[in-house]
DNA sequence: TCAATAGTGTCTATGAGACATTATGCA
DNA sequence: TGCATAATGTCTCATAGACACTATTGA
């Protein structure tokens, strides 16, 4: 059965086990005029040069993992405070980086309303790509697996959590929040529906009295909402059942 | 804006990084009898001598965490396939382990069926305690934590994913299955809408043409059924959603 | 005026849940 | 026969969705 656990755990002896970098790698997204983009950066050197690659930085011992992943978030946006934060998993496959034993936990992380300049960010480095550009070539290390998993997991959180409004500003209309549904589910949702639905129940969209100003191609101006306080624990809408889908099999 | 990432990446200086020991923990639930079990083992020393801790060990550089997580698994239960693992994330607060900087990996895993004995396990060392139990005192390191993450996260699958027929033998009646919905999510479901929504789908319940013998108090023998294929991909039940209940505040 | 978008009204099919009833075993 | 449990039947109500319609702006 091999050596026990407890006879490992009791021992001070650095010899003992082996030893591994630990990495924090932030999938940070936003979403800008229907277009949902991801921070990524361009490899300057070896190993994967020129690919584009994850932001992510090593984690001190003096800091726990979402503190971590804030402090990539903060140097590589000049953001203190994203719409949503969470841990998405740890990667650890043998092999995954070349040069040495590194365990990456990777990070999801929303920026309210529309990207506001590469802040804090030499733009030269680092990018906000269309999520679709990005997954159309190969990523550097794994980091195409932990994009996929990061986009299961945002099309997973749309309808358990308040996360389709953290990709909003303070202030936004209806038709820009069905647009983050609509863009993440890949559905168009009906525009009627939606609407009553939100307005529905209280908690979800809280009128402020002013209007947007229409498009370029006119119509009339939308309310504007602010977030309610359900978002912070649900969402007002579910996606039609992943095994509805499966039905038509 | 400190040190940049790429240049730490590109070394291959120890030195340039901090070390950390990473384990894997694993949270081995099953069910028995209407009650859902969780293996701990009892610490023999320092730190938190006497204190439950869930099993676990490091990770080797040549396997992957999932490897790790079903070697350990394999180890303290000598179950080779569970019927459910899954990752549940990565636990890394400076000083969770007052020896050393050490990063943990929590998996969930799930036995297919009663406990068949602790095989491959010494009773006195390891043991599947009520889960009600095990909650009621302190345990070892962040290991409370990490186990409210994992009752939390069975709550969630059990509707999300096939889990609850994990927690069940190859074959089981239609009362079994409800018993373990009923258990985790702490309701009462409607024994005849429970009966109907199963089987009115295909690929959930698959007859055996068997019956159960009924128990101590008698009754009519139950239908025995297989899990369909459909367990694999989703749940054929939908938890009451949380923000009904929200509703009622 | 038209084009375009915001917002409202109304109907229907579906499904979850409450609850009554029947069936089948055992003591 | 009576009890306990399994299995079936029936009804209601909430809601998601389709779709027609009205309102308000700019060109």
């Amino acid at each position: 059965m091999g050596r026990r656990r407890t006879g490992l755990r009791s021992s001070y002896d650095p010899s003992d086990y082996p030893p591994f970098a630990v990495t924090v790698d932030v999938v940070i997204l936003a979403f800008d005029e229907g277009v949902l983009r991801l921070l990524v950066i361009r490899r300057g050197a070896a190993p994967f040069k020129g690919r584009w690659a994850l932001p992510g930085g090593f984690k001190l011992p003096t800091e726990s993992l979402d503190e971590a992943a804030r402090r990539e978030l903060f140097e590589e946006t000049g953001v203190e405070a994203p719409g949503f934060l969470r841990q998405l998993g740890a990667y650890g496959d043998p092999g995954r980086d070349p040069r040495m034993n590194v365990v990456t936990i990777a990070y999801l992380a929303v920026l309210s309303g529309p990207i506001v300049a590469a802040a804090g960010s030499d733009a030269a480095h680092a990018e906000f790509r269309p999520v679709a550009d990005v997954v159309a070539k190969p990523l550097a290390f794994d980091h195409r697996r932990i994009l996929d998993d990061a986009l299961e997991c945002v099309r997973d959180d749309l309808d358990r959590t308040g996360l389709a409004a953290s990709f909003l500003g303070p202030t936004f209309t209806v038709a820009e929040l069905r647009a983050v549904y609509e863009a993440i589910w890949d559905v168009s949702l009906d525009q009627a529906n939606f609407r009553r639905s939100l307005l529905a129940e209280d908690g979800w969209l809280e009128p402020t009295g002013q209007t947007a100003s229409p498009g370029p191609a006119g119509g009339k101006p939308a309310e504007l909402f602010a977030r309610g306080k359900r978002w912070a624990t649900a969402s007002p809408l579910r996606r039609r059942s992943p095994r509805e889908e499966g039905k038509l099999l």
